[in-house]
DNA sequence: GCAAATTCGTTCGTATACAAACAATTTTAG
DNA sequence: CTAAAATTGTTTGTATACGAACGAATTTGC
């Protein structure tokens, strides 16, 4: 246990941290024409399979935390992607919506999130890339 | 490729987003006494196997770029953690060491650097951690 | 039925993360 | 030797990420 043990670039912390560095840099370059983030995309992409969610189940969906999906509601919403309505049966909540041209973004998107993720999996042959995603499960 | 076949559950991207966010919260539980993030202290234990470094290539260590590189340095300057020097024979650089209360502390928190790397592949057996590292070696 | 607990969304503050543009300095090439 | 290229570090702006505290609304427990 004394410090020249530690090897940070061996610590699964250190590792996580650059694999979804390397994913965003993919990311970003391949969706570099649509103006979307990974998380804008991930919330439109939920709110299209949920037809109408609210705004905190819409962050447990798409792992981020309240004050987080504010903003990225916020910044969907500006650019006319998503529109909100107040809920009546529960005054506390917000439901947001795809509007068409949000709908129209993400499914020309689609297709490049495929591609994305492709790409990251690249290095890894077809059995590796399972074993990846189940291990990654395990620890989340 | 319709919309329909985009399961965001199961895209890498996702998943080590999600990943790397239990990673930080399982560090940011066991630091909690020490006030260090996970990029801090991966300086710290960089600049200690270096024993001087400057701040580009303590960047390139720890996969900062010189933006973020910029402001973890700021902070450990201002806690006393870290002292710099302007290097002589490149005056581009700044030149970066452990003080003694940096050294001390680094000193005292590996354990629990340890403990963090423990605690996130604890649902792992030990062929899963082997497997789960060298696979995130090689997306890197 | 009503007080306590929970949920929903907001705001503030701090900390990565990175693109882009920049000045200063050093290295490279011809 | 010197002009071009590269490196070092800084600054600004945008976007996650999350702790903490908060008011408003709803649900729970007795």
């Amino acid at each position: 246990m004394s410090a020249g043990d530690y090897r940070l670039d061996e610590q699964v912390g250190f590792l996580l941290r650059r694999a979804q560095q390397r994913a965003t840099a993919v990311f970003t370059a391949r969706f570099a024409g649509y103006g979307l983030t990974p998380t804008q995309f991930a919330a439109l992409a939920k709110i299209a399979d949920e037809g109408e969610v609210s705004q905190n189940r819409l962050g447990r969906l798409t792992a981020m935390d309240p004050a987080t999906m504010k903003g990225v509601t916020d910044r969907l919403s500006e650019r006319g992607l998503i529109a909100g309505r107040a809920d009546q049966e529960d005054r506390r909540r917000t439901q947001w919506r795809l509007t068409d041209p949000g709908a129209a973004l993400l499914a020309a998107a689609y297709g490049d999130g495929f591609a994305v993720t492709a790409e990251i999996l690249d290095p890894l042959s077809p059995r590796e890339r399972a074993t990846l995603l189940r291990l990654l499960e395990k620890i989340v």
